[in-house]
DNA sequence: CTTGAACAAGACAGGTCTGTCTGTCAACAT
DNA sequence: ATGTTGACAGACAGACCTGTCTTGTTCAAG
């Protein structure tokens, strides 16, 4: 599965698509851009012209709609992640890539921040399982590239580019990429550097 | 002012306090606890022991209400911080131990993240002011003591700092306050080392 | 041709939301 | 004594929310 920027932001609902895959559509765009509770079921199924009985016959409830979103969101978020950084066979340059692909997303159209992020501020313990599964798998992707790349203590090496990932998410979603770029290349670059990658 | 970790998670109404105060207290709690959209006034006035018209006599609408405890939230974070601080006259120290005051922080009951993170990712752009007012009033603390600490660049030393202030704030949210402070102190620790001062 | 599945359109129920309004009461100042 | 002020209690309006149900249409397989 490859995945652009476009692809993560979401196309849209188009009529050629079966009921089940406009309401997906339309509920991913307007999750990420509205928030989970702000935006109600009348409006996704107004927007992705489809009968509330189509709704209600794919998936049995809101929260069902929300869970197949945040699956879908972690499913294009990774494949973007992976394409993003295809070509770097070599982990060390894999993570040290990771903050210019990070700066791709955060300056493309639409950014709103970390969908999982926000899910999990807005439904706090509550929140989805998937806002904290997305995590663990990315951090697990990290820490692999860090051990593949040889660094002593892949785990923390991998804890602390992950901190930092999500510092910068929020710092780009609050105030915009540029007041959080530089600060994550040069904490990458730090953390890199002091675990022995190449700077 | 001083304010404990007790009077930033808030102490509820209590029945010898004003109305506005009862609203306010009780308002500071629900929001912080379950979100802002999912906080109801009804709720908000059953809670408080107050009447409706005494809520809109204080307040004119619920969005009034909401800048109200964040401005609350921001004055009450501030002076807990430099409470928590405020026995350390050496910058480089107080910039040491702020990882210290943080863990304290993720592991006192009832710590749900960041007011302002989690306000910010629930409302988006349209967000109350405050939540980057807040980030940049710290931001402009810890350069203000970078700066007195004789730090090189303490614009960028502040910047790196606060990514990962954030970055610890929403993992200890998701994973709890183990899963950040490890990271937190590595790359506090890196970053110093890194600009000057002392390990 | 018949049957059944998927779908569109929309009424409906029961609840919750914000915000307005009417009364009543107690404290207090003039 | 009397008017003012603040507060409590609760009805009410209008909108929105989720979820159920009915009716009619299209289309394809048997």
């Amino acid at each position: 599965m490859t995945c652009t920027l476009d692809d993560l932001a979401g196309s849209g609902p188009q009529p050629d698509q079966d009921a089940r895959t406009r309401v997906l559509e339309t509920a991913y765009r307007l999750f990420y851009r509205q928030g989970l509770r702000a935006t109600g079921i009348d409006r996704i199924i107004a927007e992705s012209g489809v009968a509330k009985m189509s709704f209600y016959r794919h998936f049995p409830s809101k929260q069902a709609l929300i869970d197949a979103c945040l699956d879908l969101r972690h499913a294009r978020w990774m494949a973007w992640l992976e394409g993003r950084l295809g070509g770097l066979s070599a982990p060390r340059d894999w993570l040290a890539a990771l903050p210019d692909a990070l700066d791709d997303w955060f300056r493309s159209p639409g950014f709103r921040g970390c969908a999982f992020i926000n899910g999990h501020a807005e439904a706090g313990p509550d929140a989805p399982a998937m806002t904290v599964t997305h995590k663990r798998e990315l951090a697990a992707r990290i820490e692999q590239q860090c051990a593949e790349a040889g660094l002593a203590r892949p785990g923390d090496v991998a804890a602390d580019l992950l901190l930092a990932i999500e510092g910068a998410i929020v710092r780009a979603q609050m105030e915009g990429a540029d007041a959080a770029c530089g600060a994550l290349h040069r904490v990458f670059a730090r953390t890199l550097s002091d675990a022995g990658g190449k700077q």
